[in-house]
This record gives C-alpha cells, sequence and structure tokens, in this order.
RNA sequence: GCCACCGUAGCUCAGCUGGUAGAGCAGCUGAUUUGUAAUCAGCGGGUCGGGGGUUCGAAUCCCUUCGGUGGCUCCA
C-alpha cells in the first residue's frame, strides 16, 4: 500500500494515514460521500443535504427530494462523480463562524445544514469546499477528489431524519469505494457470497423450511429436512443441559393475564405482547417469555439454601409481535423457541454461576463451529424495573465475571433488558459476520415481585438472585445462522442426509441396498439412490443437496464386496469395506464433524 | 409501522408502448443400463398474489388489500 498518496488534510497539516488504517478509509470513504453529494446536487438542483457519513463497509448520504431516486439513477450519478473525481478539485478546509455558516446555508437552503449547526455548540465550525461544492463538515478528507480510485453505488433505502420515526423520511443512497478496483471487486464478490448464501434461499432448495403467506409473516414450518437438524440440535442440547446440571422443564403457551400483570411484562413489554384472549370471561396472553413459569416451578414448595443454584432450562416457544417491516426470514420472527434456562442462587453465587455459564455457551457455540466471537455488557436502559442498588450489584457482578475469566468485553450503555443488566455474545461466523445469539441476564427484580424466597442456614426467608440466559437464544434464529454459516454445508453430524448410496447399473441394486442397510442398522441417515441415471447425473444432484458422502457400487465393488467413497468436497477415498466406510462416518459423528 | 422496489407454472425467470401466456430446471411416461457436477424423446402443469375500477378488450393502466426484498426505527 503506497501511503504516501493517502494524506489526509486536518487543521493542523497534513498528516500521513495509510487505506488500510481504520481511520485513513474512513476519510476516505467521507470523502466519497461528499463526491456523491455534489454529484447529486449537480444533477438535482434542488436536492436538500442532511448527513453522509462512511459506515464499516461503505458510505451512505441522505437526501431530502420530492421525487424518488431509482436504481437507474444510480449510473447517472455515478457517471458525474467520475467526472468530479477527474477534475480531482482538492478539498479546501474553511474555518467560519457559526453564524456565518448559519446564514452561508441558509442562503444556499439546506434546512438540515441550519438544523445541525443549531446544535453544534462550538463557535467556530468548518466547511470543506471542493469545486463549486461547500458542506459542513467537521472533516478531514482526502486532498483532493482525483483520490478516489474505486467506488460504486450500491442501493436507495428509506432512512428518517435523525433516525427517529416521528421525523421526515430521507432517502439514503449507500455506496462504497476502496483504494483499487481489485478490492472493490474482492468486496463486490463477497457481497455475491453473502447472497449465495443466504439462508432464505438455502432453506428452499435444501428444503430446510418454509414461512407461508396462508399460515402468517413470522411463522416457521420445519420441513422433514430442517426438522432432523433441529432435533439433532435439541438432543445435543438437552444432552448437555443434563450433563451440567440442569433440570429440564416443559410450560404452556399461554397464561392469565394477571401473570404477566405481575411479572411486569404487561407494563413493559406489551408493544411485543399480542391482544389477551377471552376465555370463559377470563383474559389470557400467548406468552412472549418464559421465566414467569419457571418461578412457579420454583415456588411450587420451599426450596431450601442447599438446593441452590436451581438450574432450570426449557426449550420455550414464545410469540412476540415484531412489526411487519422487520421480520426476516429466520433471523427474526414473530414466533420461536428459545433455549432457555432461569437459574436460581444466593447473591454470593452469582459470579460463580455466570462463570459456569459462559464456559458453558462458549463450548455450545464451540461444537457449531463459533470459536471467535465479540462480548458486550449492555446497562441500564430507561425503562426499568428495580432499585438502582440492585442494578449496580447485578452490573458489577457481570462484570467480574467477565474480568475473572480473561474476557475482553465492551460496554452498551443503556442496552440492558427492562429487568435487568446483561451479557451478549456475537459470535463470527466463517465469512466474518457477526451475529448476536447468546444473552446472559441478571435479576434482581422479578424474584422480589413474585415474591420468592429459600429458607437460608440461619432459619429465616431470603431472596434468591435469578440469572436469565439463552445461549442459542433462538432455535429459529440460530438455524438460520447455521445455515450462512456453513453454507448449506452441514457436518455429517446435522447433515439431513448422511450418504447416498449409488448403483451404477440396475444390476447392482440390490447389492447398494445392503450396503445401505447396513449403514442404517449403525444408526447412520443414509439414502438409496438405484434410479436409471448415469452416475455423473446423481453425483451432481447428491452435491448439489450437500450430502456428505457419496457412495458408489458397480461390478468391480460388488465383486469385492466394498463401495467406492467420495467426500462432498470432490475427494475420493477409493474403494472400501462397508466396515471402513461405516467408521470412517461413525468417527465424523463422534466428533461432530 | 415508515420510504422505495417487487409479486407470472413446484423453482429461476421472459412477456416492448393494453389484443386473453412462454422458456429452462423440477415432475410424469417411454427409450437408454450408464463409473463420479446435467442421456434423449414425449406429456401434464398457470383464476399472471387477492379485490375493485378504466376499456370493446387488462399479466400489462389506475385504486385498494395481502405478502416479499432493501433500508430506517426496534430486537432472540
Amino acid at each position: 500500500m503506497t501511503s504516501a498518496t493517502r494524506d489526509k488534510v486536518t487543521s493542523e497539516g497534513t498528516k500521513i494515514l495509510p487505506f488500510s488504517s481504520g481511520e485513513g478509509r474512513e476519510i476516505y470513504r467521507h470523502s466519497a460521500a461528499h463526491i456523491m453529494a455534489h454529484a447529486l446536487k449537480k444533477l438535482y438542483p434542488d436536492v436538500k443535504l442532511a448527513i453522509g457519513p462512511a459506515t464499516s463497509e461503505g458510505f451512505y448520504y441522505d437526501f431530502d427530494y420530492d421525487t424518488n431516486f431509482t436504481q437507474d439513477e444510480l449510473i447517472r450519478i455515478e457517471e458525474k462523480m467520475r467526472e468530479i473525481i477527474k477534475a480531482d478539485n482538492p478539498f479546501i478546509r474553511k474555518e467560519l463562524t457559526r453564524q456565518e455558516a448559519m446564514e452561508l446555508f441558509r442562503h444556499a437552503g439546506e434546512p438540515y445544514k441550519v438544523e445541525l449547526l443549531d446544535e453544534i455548540q462550538d463557535e467556530i465550525v468548518s466547511i470543506y469546499q471542493e469545486g463549486d461544492f461547500v458542506d459542513l463538515c467537521r472533516g478531514p478528507h482526502l486532498p483532493s477528489t482525483g483520490r478516489i480510485k474505486a467506488f460504486k453505488l450500491l442501493s436507495i433505502a428509506g432512512a428518517y431524519w435523525r433516525g427517529d420515526e416521528r421525523n421526515k423520511m430521507l432517502q439514503r443512497i449507500y455506496g462504497t469505494a476502496f483504494d483499487s478496483k481489485d478490492e472493490l471487486n474482492e468486496y463486490l464478490n463477497y457481497l455475491e457470497e453473502i447472497k449465495k448464501r443466504d439462508h432464505r434461499r438455502l432453506g428452499k432448495e435444501l428444503d430446510l423450511f418454509s414461512i407461508s403467506d396462508d399460515i402468517g409473516p413470522g411463522l416457521v414450518l420445519w420441513h422433514p429436512r430442517g426438522a432432523i437438524i433441529r432435533k439433532t440440535i435439541e438432543d445435543f442440547w438437552r444432552d448437555e443441559h443434563y450433563k451440567a446440571g440442569y433440570h429440564l422443564l416443559f410450560t404452556p403457551h399461554i397464561a392469565r393475564l394477571d401473570l404477566w400483570k405481575k411479572s411486569g411484562h404487561w407494563d413493559f413489554y406489551r408493544e411485543n405482547m399480542y391482544s389477551p384472549v377471552d376465555v370463559e370471561g377470563q383474559e389470557y396472553e400467548i406468552k412472549p417469555m418464559n421465566c414467569p413459569f419457571h418461578i412457579h416451578i420454583y415456588k411450587s414448595h420451599l426450596r431450601s439454601y442447599k438446593e441452590l443454584p436451581i438450574r432450570f432450562a426449557e426449550l420455550g416457544t414464545v410469540y412476540r409481535y415484531e412489526r411487519s417491516g422487520v421480520l426476516h426470514g429466520l433471523l427474526r420472527v414473530r414466533g420461536f423457541t428459545q433455549d432457555d434456562a432461569h437459574i436460581f442462587c444466593r447473591e454470593e453465587q452469582i459470579e460463580d454461576e455466570i462463570q459456569r455459564v459462559l464456559d458453558f455457551t462458549l463450548f455450545i457455540l464451540r461444537t457449531f463451529g463459533f470459536d471467535r466471537y465479540d462480548i458486550y455488557l449492555s446497562t441500564r436502559p430507561e425503562k426499568y424495573v428495580g432499585t438502582l442498588d440492585g442494578w449496580e450489584r447485578a452490573t458489577s457482578a457481570l462484570k467480574q465475571s467477565l474480568e475473572a475469566k480473561g474476557l475482553l468485553h465492551n460496554i452498551k450503555p443503556g442496552e440492558g433488558a427492562f429487568y435487568g443488566p446483561k451479557i451478549d455474545i456475537e459470535i463470527k461466523d466463517s465469512i466474518n459476520r457477526a451475529w448476536q445469539c447468546s444473552t446472559i441476564q441478571v435479576d434482581f427484580s422479578i424474584p422480589e415481585r413474585f415474591d420468592i424466597t429459600y429458607r437460608g442456614s440461619d432459619g429465616k426467608e431470603h431472596r434468591p438472585i435469578m440469572i436469565h440466559r439463552a445461549l442459542m437464544g433462538s432455535l429459529e434464529r440460530f438455524f438460520g445462522v447455521l445455515i450462512e454459516h456453513y453454507s448449506g454445508s452441514f457436518p455429517l453430524w446435522l447433515s439431513p442426509v448422511q450418504a447416498v448410496v449409488f448403483s451404477i447399473a440396475e444390476r447392482h441394486a440390490g447389492y447398494v441396498s445392503s450396503v445401505a442397510m447396513k449403514l442404517r442398522d449403525e444408526g447412520l441417515r443414509v439414502e438409496l439412490n438405484v434410479d436409471n441415471e448415469k452416475i455423473g447425473y446423481k453425483v451432481r444432484q447428491a452435491i448439489a443437496s450437500r450430502i456428505p458422502y457419496i457412495l458408489v457400487a458397480g461390478d468391480k465393488e460388488v465383486e469385492d464386496n466394498t463401495i467406492n467413497v467420495r467426500r462432498r468436497d470432490g475427494t475420493n477415498l477409493g474403494a472400501l469395506s462397508i466396515q471402513e466406510t461405516s467408521s470412517i462416518l461413525m468417527d465424523d459423528l463422534k466428533n461432530r464433524r
């Protein structure tokens, strides 16, 4: 990377920053956003400018304009941008007083810029000029427009002014810019790769699940192949929970509205809950969470301090109202199953329990091939229940557990649940995208609302602390993430069909069927295909449906009592005995590969 | 919910400025008996998302409604 040409101009002078640095890239892309705004002003003089920052993957600019931009117009805008880049206009910084700047932008008919200036505290502000285009901007920028080597405009979307839905909807144009054509192409290929692994597309192609208009948006139908994957995940989850000292529960899907009033959900979570249903004059509510049920099981008899911690876990299906615009495949739905658990413990046990949960979570995630993650600690939101003191203690318990485990984390201020602070784990998938699934939340308030207690060693009543946690979050979302992570090529233990056995000609049908039978006896999910088709055709079909092992028998194999073994990735292991083949597959299964 | 775009066969899509629907794959039938990413031929399949309107005539134009997509806001 030739850093000498990636200068940025600051008020203190010129600094050299490579594109590869985060800051350098941001300046580069922010400059590209200015050029896009300039191009728009040239093409549509009446357009009003809002804001245009760089993002992690590119940049955008928000505009107010009375007619809507179309995809075709992006090409025109790009052409205009190329002209501006070719002109190689220098970016010139000017400083003026806030009043002068307001005059300037009021005169230029830029109400959004005036509004921004209204809220800036500083008396001196900076503007950047490039050619005949001036924008209010803190900077810095590239030395000149000609420094942009490669860019592309990607999409148009609506966006509220200042992100507030009460404000006017503006038009946002997204684009990206790179230091070279090659890097841009690499990024565009990455976008293609994302499309190829889209779980909605693969879900249909591989016949895993569907969401039907007739059933309702955000409600998932698990097809046989998806259901077997879910069943495998659930079995693993249940086994590991028993091993980790959890008790498994089942609870109903609806409960009296009063329960939700008592728990605080009706006051703090109503916008995500459905309207109550009438049952013989009593109001009942579909559950948006599982915790009140688990609390009632806790409360079903007197608890001793010796029993704690009590760990209740359930694959609990909940229903939450989500606004139609936010639904997205399996990743955002209205009905989903949480791998939920509630741990009741004494206050001095919190840290130890949270550390156990952290270990357990990371173990489960690693099993699915997620070994990179970011951890966040979310603190008290504006709407909350409980006392400030309780929040303080809960937050520090989470923080100390993370520190004890040596887990680096960032703080998300105000992002906690209404009943307590939480730790969120964002996993990184095979192409490095982040997904949030796991969450661990401390709750000092619900135990109080339901007045749950335990008998201490002193013979007195004490209040337990409750920890809510979900490791995969929801089975639906986790499944969606898994599909994208593996790009549909699930490891053998999760694959709906683990191997398929093909015959070369009809005369081998009996033999391959006996091979399939033997492998099925081992508990493997094996399909048989004796269709009257060429072997290339059958292999193609098997690869398209991501079957891990392709087993083929012709005259040779029948003669030697073997089977030819080929992996999904194209490696051919040659003719092996049925025994050898079975042990290769069983080995993958045992090691969850 | 908001803004934009989209909705044609099981799937992917074509159908220009209105003259009542087409391809590939998949499916079915037959021929072929095949050695690791597509054998050939024939056949069946659509109230063009739903409703309403304009028109002699609507997949095509208008309104409305339901879905989907990209974002915004919100979240497992």
